[in-house]
Formats: C-alpha cells, structure tokens, sequence
DNA sequence: TTGACCTGTGTCACTTAGTGACATACGTTC
DNA sequence: GAACGTATGTCACTAAGTGACACAGGTCAA
C-alpha cells in the first residue's frame, strides 16, 4: 500500500489560489478551476461546496500549521522549546515553502477579495476544534467545558491575527520573515492570549 | 426628514432566517427569501452576495449587540457596570427580543448547516473591527497596533464562545437564561479573555 | 412649478454556480 | 475472475447571481 498519499482536493486548492491570485475571485470559473486542475468540473464541486471554498484545503495546510502542530505538542515542553524544535527550516519541504507563499499571498488579498475572508475563517474554525483538544489534554479536562473552549479559541484567534499581521507586512509591506522569528511571535502571541495554563510543562 | 429608518435588508435577513430555520438552507431558493420579503429576486441580490449572507444583518445587529454596545463604553467605568446599566431588560423592545430569539435559534442551527456559519463568522469579523476600535479608544493607543488587534480579536472571540454556548444551551438543553445571567457570563469572558487592561476605569 | 439629478427598485435576458442520475473505471477482497 | 465499494466523467438540469435598461419617488435649484 503506499504510504497515504496526499489529499487530492490540496492540489485542486493550489490551481484555485493561483487563479484568484492572477486574475481574482470573479474573473475565475469553476470550469477554469476544474481545467486547471485537470478535472471535469463536476468533480471540483463534488470536492467544494463553493469556488471560494476551494482555497480552504490550502488554508489549512499551510497558514495553519502551527495550528495542526500544536496537536503533538508533549505535555512537559514549553510552547517556545516545542515550536523551535519541531518546526525548523531544514525540515520545511520546497512543496510546503510554496504552500506558505501562496498561502500568505492569499491572506494579504483578504482585504480586496471579501468573498476568501469566509474561506479563510472557515479554515481557523476547523483549526480552533484541534486546538481545544490540545487545550483539553494540556489541563486535564473536558474539550466541551466552557473554559477549555474559551482558552483554546482564543488562541487560535492570536495564531489568526499573527497570520494576519505577518501576511500583510510581507506582502504589502515587502518585509521579510526569519521562521524563527515568525515561531517566536506565534509563541509569543499564545502565551498572551491563552487564559488557561498551557504554555509551560503541565504535571502528566 | 425621517430620524434614519431601520436598515431594509434587516428586514429581509429576518425573512431569510425563518425560512432556513424551517425548512433548511438547502431548500430555500433566493425567490423563497425575495417572495416572502415582497421584493423582486434582483433586489435581494443586490443586498446581499449569496442567500447563506443574508442573515448577516440580524447576526450583526442582535447576537452582536453586546459588541457593538461596547463601542459606547465610557472610558471610567469597569465592564461589569457599564454593561449592567446599558442592557437592561426592560429596555429591550418586542422587535429586538424577537431579533434575539431568531439569532439564538440560527447559531444553534450552525452544527447542521455549515453554510450559515461563514455568515456567523463574517459577522463577527465586522464586530471584531468595531472592538477593536473600543480598545485603541480604552489604551491610548491605534487601533493598527498589534498588541490592540489582538486583545480586540481575542475579546471578540470571547462574546462568540459565549454566544455560542448560551445558544446551544438555550435551544439544545432548554435552559432558559435571565439577562442579567448572560451579562455576567459575556462580562466575565470579556474580562478573562482581554490582553490588555481595558476592563475596569482607565485614566482619561 | 418645472426639470435635472440621484437613489432605489423592477423586468428580463443572460452567465455561471452547483446538483441528480447514471455510466464507467479502478483497486480490493474473496 | 466475480462482486463490491469508491472515485470520476458525462450530460441534462435547476438555482444562484449579474448586466443593461426602464421607471418611480424624493431633493434641490432656478
């Protein structure tokens, strides 16, 4: 058996973002995206429930990461230990480099493009689900008590800003991010916005 | 001239909410909501860029009130106070009670239509611009800060948990709640949630 | 009052987003 | 290799959403 392959709406996801990218959300088809990806158009809105959805799967990859990362994080690390561990530029593929760019690009269209902003917090959304287990698991209680979903929505809310603020610097700012320098804001802002005490080792 | 009428496609929002309430998104056609607003398809479309959006305007101005009240806040007074003055149950008018109910209802329809919930989130997002604005007004600071965005999102995030929760309770359980009892929860979550000191008086 | 102007809405023809029903192809399992 | 489940394509269709233009009502200046 191979060795799960990635998911197929991912690559659809990256075809969308480009051609929202280039010519914007309403200059692009349904039928462009489905060309695009090689597939018939009837596929692409099996895969999609709408275009701008289309962009979600890469939102959730990419600008999420962290987010996703945050679900193995070990109970007895730091947030700053963790992140700089796990996440280091050597480690970092050149698909995933350029599933960042494109991810990053996208957030700073959010501002013109109105109809990915949905796409995106949908994206935060399902990332906020993952968090309150974590949150869960890192206090000892339940991921449907009112605090852990609290803690753990607040923090995805930071990591979303952070996202925000990097993106639009970047691009519309040209200014340019070391990952070790974008970690430490990421942990900077959890420590901050977390109302739980999560951020340092807990007692297993 | 007439002391500024209510927002037409509040109007409308409410019919759309009725009708996706009891039949379902998914059965109820752009004409369903123009026919049952008594306006013309085009009109609806010209409020509003999808039928999922078209409640926006009832998130916006009932589920939010809180939020939106928050801009109002005098800078020398803590959370606690100034909420339990401004919203008072028996300031509360028939329609806004009947805009809270509709609000309530469709937030805990969120879990079996995920299409609604990027008309939520939007919502929220509107909101989030507004408290954000209240905590530059509240630190002295611009609202363009990210110590301020943050805190702002982060609060914000906070009045939708709660919302959320109360909602799912209310309509889920049938637990009824006092107003005063939702006061205290939103000020209490305002107050854990918050980065930055803006909830009891600060220095003019 | 008139007429120019602006804003909001309706009508209607049109494009594109999105679905249902059915056929086909591929990989499993027995 | 037959039987099955899953993923995709084809095609006809419905519904979402837009463009262009007409018309009604209010405002304002002459």
């Amino acid at each position: 058996m191979p060795p799960d392959r990635e998911d197929p709406r991912l690559t659809v996801s990256r075809h969308a973002a480009e051609l929202f990218l280039d010519r914007g959300v309403a200059a692009t088809s349904g039928d462009d995206i489905a060309a695009a990806a090689g597939l018939s158009k009837r596929t692409v809105w099996r895969y999609f429930r709408s275009k701008e959805s289309a962009v979600e799967p890469l939102f959730a990859v990419s600008s999420l990461r962290f987010a996703n990362q945050l679900s193995a994080w070990p109970l007895d690390v730091s947030i700053e230990t963790y992140l700089h561990a796990v996440v280091r530029p050597q480690d970092q593929t050149p698909r995933e480099i350029a599933d960042d760019v494109l991810a990053v690009r996208l957030v700073a269209l959010l501002p013109k493009e109105p109809a990915l902003r949905s796409a995106w917090l949908m994206a935060c959304h399902a990332a906020e689900e993952t968090i309150i287990e974590m949150v869960a698991q890192r206090t000892q209680r339940w991921s449907t008590d009112f605090d852990v979903r609290l803690c753990g929505a607040a923090v995805m809310t930071a990591l979303r800003i952070v996202d925000e603020d990097i993106a639009t610097a970047a691009i519309t700012d040209r200014r340019e991010f070391t990952l070790p320098e974008v970690i430490d804001r990421m942990a900077e802002a959890i420590r901050t916005a977390s109302t739980l005490p999560i951020c340092d080792p807990v007692a297993p």
